[in-house]
DNA sequence: CTGAAAGCGCTTACAG
DNA sequence: CTGAAAGCGCTTACAG
């Protein structure tokens, strides 16, 4: 009779059935959802959790301007979930730590440092190296990559070799490994015919300055090869702040496939799908069947407008 | 040391202090977010409430491929929250009442039909009139709108005089109403100056469609007003694949400014904020501070290049 | 078939 | 200061 009905915490606790999951952010979520990959993957997750009646608990990192009132410690340890999603951790992230000192059923996607966990991930090297060999056969010859975050503090700007070299991304990683296999095998070599610039944040913002900033290094890159959307949106700007034709004096590749990508040539990255397997594993792994290692989904290269020749040299 | 820590459900359940916030979408949640302004809303509620160390917990519909094993009810029904926000329902919606049910303390944005609970909101009708009256500003006469659903079970079509009268979701209806009063001061009239077309969803799909289904009208219209902005998008999707000038020979306006409505003329709705306000609200009702009734938010016409003169009667 | 008791894992207040 | 007991709101298994 429209009553109170009961309390759903005593519930759980009494029965010790498991009713959420816990979707876990590196950063502050408030940020988490300025990037339309994070919607993606939600989408995902939770088409596969609510068929079994789950909830979908959103934990993000802890805030910089919590209230002094608030709990002490990380939210991941304290979310009231029965399960975890890792995504997109960096290696030594302390939240990742702090999430698996849970000791719950936990999946990782875009895995940090190889770990026992059932995973979900693509092949970023080979998806990077397929991207970077059809600029090639484009017959571009200077390349610049818009380079995601490569550690926790990134730097945002031009990335060396040393830099480079220390990665902490898996994603990223893998993809500076996949340009390098396809640089070498063109015999270019990095910094010399291709620069890397390091975002500060996965946003469009980034991706202009870095667009600007590799356009005015000599010799001018003819293509610039986004780890992200985002970034690639941000580069399709600068062009058309600089009055640039796309891709007549700047090829532009993406890497995610954005509902909204219309204009890029990105590598196919299935993001939904992403959630929804993570979502399947981690309800396996709820019923106590054995970890069954890591799932590598299948990544395709889609070709938009935004990439094309190389412009002849004059 | 690394063990296993506390259970956060029992130790919620002990003390009696509130943890997480329920975000209770209408639809299933796996639709949620393929609406931009989803992520938008989120971002907002998350910002606020993460600062308290509260967490978000993402509550959808009941899903209609629902495992035989999964618990028997709608979702909200079982969340282990302490308190709801309820977003965008439609006035009998049978979800809401359930949602109210649970007697937590509640937000609801977009109010649906006057309630007694703290809401966050725009002026719909003004906003939307102002929307209007700019077009007839630039002389338009023959308007198209596209239009959200009107009730629970949309109809995805052109929408006469019955069906608008009966529309159950607050904006949409006072968006109408809005329109209404712009076309009344200017003399002009529903269905002889002005129709509407009810989309199944929001979705550029349906804006497409519902683009296509008012250009074949005569006569035709010279602009559309959409009531979101992924119903604009689907707007100029059609207008890129007919080939038709935007703004030349046919104008568009949006509603919403998500990110990347960088073509469209949105009334700037303020999506974040709203969700930044429906979090603080409800923080406040959990601290037993009395509602402050409803908030109204304001809006602002932000002209973009997708809307212009009409063109002259040839 | 009905009703009182035990216990899920924690925290808090109180007794020793 | 330390340690045993009570109790958060439920559900389940058991006694009457």
């Amino acid at each position: 009779m429209g009553c109170t009905g009961s309390d759903p915490k005593a519930r759980s606790l009494r029965r010790g059935t498991p009713t959420t999951i816990g979707l876990v952010y590196p950063s502050r979520l408030s940020y988490a959802f300025t990037d339309p990959m994070a919607a993606l993957f939600v989408q995902g997750a939770a088409e596969e959790v609510e068929r079994y009646g789950y909830g979908l608990l959103l934990v993000g990192g802890p805030a910089d301007d919590l209230d002094p009132a608030a709990p002490r410690g990380a939210p991941v340890q304290r979310a009231p979930v029965d399960g975890f999603i890792l995504q997109s951790f960096a290696d030594d992230d302390p939240l990742f730590r702090a999430a698996l000192a849970r000791r719950l059923p936990t999946v990782v996607a875009d895995d940090p440092a190889a770990s026992e966990l059932p995973c979900v991930a693509i092949d970023d090297a080979g998806a990077a190296q397929n991207a970077l060999e059809y600029l090639l056969a484009l017959g571009h010859r200077h390349i610049g990559v818009l380079s995601l975050e490569l550690t926790l503090d990134a730097s945002g700007g031009l990335a060396g070799p040393e830099r480079r070299s220390r990665a902490r991304y898996r994603a990223a990683r893998e993809r500076l490994a996949g340009y390098g296999r396809a640089l070498e095998a063109a015999g270019l070599a990095w910094d010399r015919d291709a620069l890397v610039f390091e975002s500060l944040d996965n946003t469009v913002a980034e991706g202009k300055r870095g667009a600007a900033l590799l356009w005015a290094q000599r010799p001018r890159p003819s293509a610039l090869l986004a780890m992200s959307d985002q970034l690639a949106f941000g580069a399709l700007a600068f062009a058309a702040e600089a009055e640039l034709a796309v891709p007549g004096e700047l090829s532009v590749v993406g890497f995610d496939d954005v509902p909204s990508a219309a204009r890029s040539a990105p590598a196919h990255q299935p993001t939904i799908r992403k959630g929804r397997e993570a979502g399947r594993l981690l309800l396996a792994a709820l019923r106590g069947e054995p970890a069954p290692g890591c799932l590598w989904l299948p990544t395709e290269l889609i070709v938009r407008g935004s990439s094309g020749p190389a412009p002849a040299p004059c």
